[in-house]
DNA sequence: CCCGCATGTGAACGCTGTATACATTGCCAG
DNA sequence: CTGGCAATGTATACAGCGTTCACATGCGGG
C-alpha cells in the first residue's frame, strides 16, 4: 500500500467540498482553482478532469450553497411545534431561517446568487422555492390564508425575504441602524399584511 | 497646439465614463483596468495617479450606478400628475422606477449593489432610500398611510422592490413565469397592504 | 496478463492588477 | 520672463490567474 496517490479517486467532491469551505469563509471572490487544487494536494490541470472550466465549478458550488439554504429553511420548519397556528408558525420559521441564513452565512448567501453562477448544473433538490409554496399551501388549506392571495404570494413572500437578506448581507446601502430582530419581525410581519394571513 | 496629449487633463472622468459604459453593457466583470485605460488611449499605471487600486474605481462606478438608480426613481415620480391620491402614485412610481432599473438595466444594477465595491467613496446624493423615505413621509403627513406604521415601513418597502429587482435581475432561481407587469403589480399591492396603505 | 482509458503531472501561454523608475509638461515663485 | 517642482503621463517588469497540451501513471475488464 503505497503512499503514492497518483490517482486521487474523488478529487470532483474534494474539490467542491474545499470550495465550499473557502467561500463560506471569504465569499464567491475567494474561489481560485490553484489553491483548490493546493488543498486537495493535486496540480491545478487536474481538476480540468472534472469541471470544464472554472463557472462549472462555480455553478456547481452555488447550487450546493443554495441547497444548504433549503436545508436551513427545512430545518427551521420541522423544528415547530404543533398545534395552535401551526400551518403560520412554519411559514414564519422558514421566511426567518431565510434571511438568518442570509445573515450568518454572507458567503454561502452571495454565492447562491452570485450571477455568473447560473450555467450548467442539475436540478435543485432540495428547492427552496418549492419549500415556500408547500408552505403557502398548508396556510390556505387550513383557512389561514384567503385563497385569493395564492397566486401572488410566493412572489410576494420571496421578494421580501430575500431582499431583506441581500440587503443585511451584501448591501452598501446599509439600512438604518435597526436591530437585526427587529427588521426580521418587521419584514415578515409586513409579509403576512400582505397576504392577508390571520391568526 | 500640439496633438500629443501627454498630459490628458480628464482622465478619472474619462476613466469612469467608460467603467460605466461597459459595466452597463456587459455586468461589474466587465470592469478590466487595461481595457478602460485603452479606451482612454494611455497607459495601464496611469490609472494609478487618480485611482489607488481598481476596487476604489470599482467604489467609484458603483456609486456612479446608485446614483442612475436614484435619478431614474426621481424622474418617475417628478413624472406623475397631481390630483387624487398623489402621494400613494408618487410612492407606486418610485418602487415600480427601482423595479424597473434592475430589469432594464441589469448591468448598472448589479454593479450598484456588488459587494467588493463598498470601499471608500464619498457620501452619497441622490439617495435612493432619502427618496423612498420622503414618500413615505407625504403619505403620513396627508393621512395615506397610518403613522404607526412609518417606522418600519423604509425597511419594509425598500426589501419587497430590492428583492424583486435582485431576483429579476440576476438570479439563479427564476421566479415562475409571471409576465413582469403581473409582477410588479403583485409585489406593489403587497407593500401597500403591508403599510397599511389606503386610497 | 495486458492494454486502454480515465485521471493525474509539468511546463507553458496570455491575461490580469500592480510596483517602480523614468519622462514630460503645466504652472507658479521669484 | 524664466526656472524648477509637482502633477501626471510612460515603459517595463513581476507575480498570480485560468487554461492548454503533451506526456505519465495505474485500475479494471477483455
Amino acid at each position: 500500500m503505497t503512499e503514492s496517490h497518483y490517482h486521487h479517486g474523488n478529487l470532483r467532491a474534494e474539490l467542491l467540498s474545499h470550495a465550499l469551505r473557502r467561500v463560506r469563509d471569504h465569499g464567491p471572490g475567494a474561489l481560485v482553482l490553484r489553491d483548490l487544487a493546493k488543498d486537495a494536494g493535486v496540480s491545478p490541470a487536474a481538476a480540468y478532469r472534472h469541471f470544464d472550466t472554472i463557472d462549472h465549478l462555480r455553478a456547481e458550488v452555488a447550487r450546493l450553497a443554495r441547497q444548504e439554504l433549503a436545508g436551513a429553511m427545512i430545518a427551521a420548519r420541522d423544528r415547530t411545534t404543533r398545534g395552535r397556528n401551526a400551518s403560520v408558525r412554519r411559514f414564519e420559521a422558514i421566511g426567518r431561517a431565510y434571511i438568518r441564513f442570509a445573515v450568518d452565512e454572507p458567503g454561502w448567501f452571495e454565492t447562491a446568487f452570485a450571477k455568473d453562477s447560473v450555467l450548467p448544473t442539475t436540478p435543485e433538490d432540495p428547492n427552496a422555492w418549492d419549500v415556500l409554496v408547500t408552505a403557502l399551501d398548508e396556510m390556505v388549506a387550513d383557512g389561514t390564508m384567503p385563497s385569493h392571495a395564492r397566486d401572488s404570494a410566493p412572489l410576494i413572500a420571496w421578494a421580501s425575504v430575500h431582499g431583506l437578506g441581500a440587503l443585511l448581507s451584501s448591501s452598501p446601502l446599509r439600512p438604518d441602524g435597526t436591530p437585526l430582530d427587529r427588521a426580521i419581525d418587521d419584514v415578515v410581519g409586513g409579509v403576512e399584511r400582505a397576504l392577508g394571513i390571520s391568526r
